[in-house]
DNA sequence: TTTTCTATTTAGAATTATTCTAAGTAGGCT
DNA sequence: AGCCTACTTAGAATAATTCTAAATAGAAAA
């Protein structure tokens, strides 16, 4: 299992055809895991499984950064050339409201999209622009909700840190 | 100390000349304190102390909710109507600079401005769309901070948190 | 299979918050 | 009084995102 997640970035181009065309990337490299996960959400909100939202499910798994539309519509375009911005878009939306990814916002900056569900933060790293996620204990999670007025809830805490990553450190 | 701070909102027309123009709500009602505060501040970076900076920070101590800049231009020109969109933006900016107030962002709505220094998290009701300060522990903070792996340091967390305000609740 | 029907994709226009630009203004300093 | 620089102003420019309308795809019906 932990296997198949970590090989998700290894492609096997032994089945492609022999090229008359130019090699190009090829897409859809979800593990059948991944695959099941996409297909499942989608349909239990009633939407379709589509090329374009199975590759730009598999960009986010496969390098686990926390790339902007802009960045994603980059290596979308590698494997997928004539797949548009506004797609791109359209399917990180998707994915969003069917809870496969999530966004992250820095200050006004364009948003980013990230493919961890824990419960975690954002260490935004002012030095290097390094993005890291942040793993928070149950324990503080409910120390924070804890901390709310009487009567509120909260669905989602958004916690945001910035300063200086370890590597950017003297 | 404190009363000064309240009697803030209150206006004194008494001074006013007699009106053959319709009487406009005058500005700069900021208390000698507060006013010390933006001239020391300003000062401090080299800045002058003008009308539009001195009415811009008197409209966000008076009325403490979460205004976005648009909000910000409307009540300014109650008092001021000459006052244009790019000199509330550039206000905004230098007393944030001078660290007189500070931003606040949800998501990608426009940005808010806040006069409480202090450290606080943000709760954003989806129902009223209100936003409330919640204050933090000290020791909550120190948590948060314990939280980073070893190396890294942060300046700032920003927390928000969101869904149904106290007045929201059935 | 062929047809039908609706969801999805696409290119480009539109929107919106914010920043930039260049010209005018104000007010402290010689 | 005149100079100098910071500040304000209106409007243009920018950039991320959303909208629009037409083309496409692929599931379901016939």
């Amino acid at each position: 299992m932990l296997l198949s997640l970590i090989n998700n970035s290894i492609q096997d181009h032994s089945k492609q055809k022999y090229a008359s065309q130019p090699l190009i990337r090829p897409y859809m490299q979800l593990s059948p895991q991944h695959k099941e996960l996409l297909d499942d959400a989608l349909e239990r909100s009633g939407q379709r499984t589509t090329k374009q939202r199975e590759h730009i499910f598999s960009l986010l798994l496969e390098k686990r950064d926390h790339p902007t539309a802009d960045e994603i519509y980059a290596r979308a375009r590698e494997g997928m050339p004539s797949i548009s911005l506004a797609t791109v878009y359209n399917c990180l939306e998707t994915l969003t409201d069917t809870s496969l990814i999530r966004q992250v916002n820095f200050e006004r900056e364009p948003t980013r999209y990230c493919p961890n569900l824990t419960q975690h933060a954002h260490f935004y790293c002012r030095e290097s622009g390094e993005i890291v996620d942040i793993e928070l204990s149950e324990k503080l999670i409910s120390e924070l909700m804890a901390t709310l007025p009487e009567g509120f809830s909260a669905q989602h805490i958004d916690i945001a840190y910035d300063g200086k990553c370890g590597e950017c450190h003297d």
